[in-house]
DNA sequence: GCGTGGTACGAACGATCGTGCTATTTTCCT
DNA sequence: AGGAAAATAGCACGATCGTTCGTACCACGC
């Protein structure tokens, strides 16, 4: 890998580490330049313009994510274990970026009312994301985990609901019992496919 | 009222509105104080601080919310019917700030990483918002509506999270199944209490 | 090992940030 | 109606924003 490169990624990695905690907007060059121990000016070099900045990180961010959240959770057998293995491998990315909060939620409420190319860039992700849970839940159908009639659409709805709100008791209400609701929640949802 | 506090409040008005499509961070006294017609200090007089905006413009935009969601809902009959009312008064209140998004959703996204007055508000009025629900559980089961065992605090984690993925779908997806969804979703949570 | 191109830096730009000060205007009470 | 008080504007400040430019360095293929 050239020299230029592996700055490249090591930028977009605390870029990442950086917006997810203060937000991508509030996310400045000359900050992040000083937590890469760069100078302003050379970081820039990189990306050319503060927006491509911020769509590579947050492209950089949803390729780690596919790696260590969707990739993983294939290893389950299809239909209902894959969901579960979804699941459990989100809440455990959340665990290993402890307290820093997930990136794509605290964009996508930054910029949902902001049209531009960093909204398109979020809006690709989610429905890239809802898709594969829905097209999870689908097979969980035919494999005969799930009854007929279950929505999937629905189901990627209401899971994604839970995930958010799962963050919001989290992290903004630092309620110790946020794991224990997800869970049940979570276990509702699924009996109720049954 | 003086003109001094009428002026204020159309300030906070405007500040509500401007943050919650932008976000509380990205909100300065210049382009809010174009936004009034005011010069940048005559606006900035007001308040003293930025920080003392953004507080002050939470707590307005929290009293017209109580005013326009949870007082209306009052006057439903106590219990599962008044659960219901503050489902429906939120989502008109929704409707009528018709696509300019939740100003809390996108503070609590924004702040909950970041220490301070501002995360202090947001985390008391979550708590009252959470705790007024769950507290309408409580009532729903005393009056029978709602079977003996139904855990409040979970149904007001759920009910929250439907929220919040209602307005995912709605406002980032621009999914137009947004609140068939959710309300499919919440009379599921609804029957799972009977 | 040398040259070339990619990589990084320092300085500077105009703009805007939040925040003081000092006038000037407007409001309100007697 | 007049005068104190409140409200607003004007101007300036240091800092920082994103961005540009010229130049130095360092890596790496020949």
């Amino acid at each position: 890998m050239s020299k230029g490169t592996q700055t490249r990624e090591a930028i977009l990695a605390t870029s990442a580490d950086l917006a997810s905690r203060i937000g991508l907007q509030a996310l400045t060059i000359g900050n992040l330049a000083t937590e890469v121990d760069m100078s302003k000016s050379g970081l820039f070099a990189h990306f050319g313009s503060k927006e491509a900045l911020q769509v590579e990180t947050l492209n950089a961010a949803a390729e780690r994510f596919v790696d260590r959240v969707v990739r993983p959770a294939l290893k389950a057998p299809r239909g209902e274990p894959r969901i579960r293995a979804v699941f459990e491998e989100w809440l455990n990315w959340g665990r290993k970026h402890s307290m820093k909060g997930c990136l794509f939620l605290q964009s996508t409420a930054e910029f949902d009312d902001q049209p531009g190319a960093i909204r398109d860039v979020l809006e690709h992700q989610q429905r890239a994301w809802m898709k594969m849970v829905s097209g999870a839940v689908d097979r969980a159908k035919t494999e005969g985990h799930f009854r007929d009639d279950v929505n999937s659409e629905l189901f990627a709805f209401e899971f994604y609901a839970l995930l958010m709100g799962y963050q919001h008791a989290h992290r903004m209400m630092r309620d110790p019992n946020a794991e224990t609701f997800l869970r049940a929640a979570f276990d509702r949802l699924l009996a109720s496919c049954h």
